[in-house]
RNA sequence: GUGAGCGUAGCUCAGGUGGUUAGAGCAUCAGGUUGUGGCCCUGAGGGUCGUGGGUUCAAGUCCCAUCGCUCACC
């Protein structure tokens, strides 16, 4: 059982702070999880990610690490930890997303999900057995079930057989998880993933099936895919609410700044997304005071720092007329720099919110940290 | 010097026999990106069509001159 202690809660809002305990040692959440789908988050070294950013957990892909490298060499290099030198824990999506995302390359079927591979064509077939053998031989600390992520806008009728799918899926990917064992010597951890669209009798519907059928810690999926953002946060505050207490809970893909601390409040305790390393190979900057395009030309004689408030490495050490100039040429360099802060942003961000929660002062820190990060940044010196 | 070819957006080029407001790719500029391929998507600015004459209702297109570049041959 995955140990998970709700260490403090605001007295304000439904956010909540805890520890993890894992075979790769202890997350404290709420925490940003780095995505690094193929064993590596783009741009940025393990060094970096775990010393310069603080990183405490990645997320990976099930999906893509089967198709490349394969199981059979995860296997030989002794699982994803050590073939990607990471000692800290590792979180991985079940592939579901890409149920969602290569529709063109996909057919869904009732015992799983038929894939054309995107790098070669090749046929695969995931089932739940499948997709939890694969998170064994990979041996993260979290896996993650098999699920259908449906898209939006999506009719009642689609999304209530697909949340029975999901549901039918989640007790097939639970006795695989009790019919397999860890390959590495350290426990391997299990959630579901909570699905029902933009419904909330299906929410409802899809918690209590998962909730009935027990995992160490409970998602939720189907969001962030194109729905109106009150939607989002109305559907996150209204699922988080049936969802155990002494369970992490962990909300799939999101997101923005802002995104993430409404959801905090609403009581969440674990992210992924690709933003800000996304963003950031698209000269995207997230900075305490707003979004910067480190592309637009007012930044070529702007020699200050990128983020005056940012202690990150990329911050300490280059202006912002360099960084734009990297981009410009297309150096890779641009990709690392950008990517560094960006990911100190969040994972910052983060465990802001966490010393706020403890010190009770969660709601207003939020309000105003939310109108920094939304303001936009205007060149004030000139007009 | 002689002959031929070519001059259209910052760059590379499209623009049958003359006919709406001269186009594309790249570059530039500005947005977007939510369980990630650096991809991709959206929008904008930018041209006295080398120059000067001529023919015509109408010229990037046809004619003459001129300037520049390239190639070939003396």
């Amino acid at each position: 059982m995955l140990k998970f202690n709700v260490l403090g809660k605001a007295d304000d809002s439904k956010a909540r702070a805890g520890i993890l305990e894992t075979g790769h040692g202890i997350v404290q959440t709420p925490v940003f999880m780095p995505v690094g789908t193929q064993g590596t988050v783009k741009a940025v070294n393990q060094q970096y990610l775990s010393e310069i950013i603080s990183t405490e957990i990645v997320l990976s892909n099930t999906y893509h690490l089967y198709l490349r490298p394969g199981t059979e060499i995860l296997e030989q290099a002794g699982g994803l930890h050590r073939f990607m030198n990471w000692t800290k824990p590792i979180l991985t999506d079940s592939g579901g997303y890409q149920v969602f995302s290569l529709t063109d390359l996909r057919k869904l079927k009732l015992d799983g999900v038929e894939f054309r591979s995107h790098i070669d064509g090749s046929k695969h077939f995931f089932t739940p057995e499948k997709v939890i053998k694969i998170q064994r031989s990979i041996g993260s600390d979290i896996m993650m079930v098999l699920d259908e992520c449906t898209p939006y806008p999506c009719d009642y009728k689609y999304a209530k057989k697909s949340t029975r799918l999901t549901s039918d899926w989640a007790v097939q990917n639970r006795q695989s998880f009790e019919n397999t064992v860890p390959l590495y010597g350290y426990e391997q951890f299990l959630f579901g993933i909570i699905q029902g669209s933009v419904y909330k009798d299906l929410r409802e519907i899809s918690a209590a099936d998962l909730v009935q059928i027990g995992f160490d810690g409970y998602a939720i999926g189907g969001l962030a895919v194109g729905e109106p953002i009150e939607i989002m946060y109305d559907m996150v505050e209204f699922t988080t609410a049936l969802m155990p207490e002494d369970k992490p809970r962990y909300l799939m893909g999101v997101g923005k700044p802002e995104n993430i601390l409404e959801a905090i409040d609403r009581g969440v305790d674990m992210f992924d997304c690709v933003m800000p390393t996304r963003n950031a190979r698209n000269a995207q900057l997230f900075t305490s005071s707003g979004v910067l395009s480190m592309r637009n030309a007012k930044y070529k004689n702007d020699f200050e720092i990128i983020d005056s408030k940012c202690g990150c490495y990329t911050c300490k050490n280059y202006s912002r007329a360099y960084l734009r100039h990297l981009f410009i040429a297309g150096e890779i360099l641009a990709l690392e720099l950008a990517s560094i802060h960006n990911l100190y942003f969040y994972v910052h961000l983060l465990k802001e919110a966490r010393e706020n929660i403890l010190k009770g002062i969660f709601k207003n820190w939020k309000e105003e940290k939310i109108n920094k990060v939304t303001q936009l940044v205007k060149n004030e010196s000139e007009e």
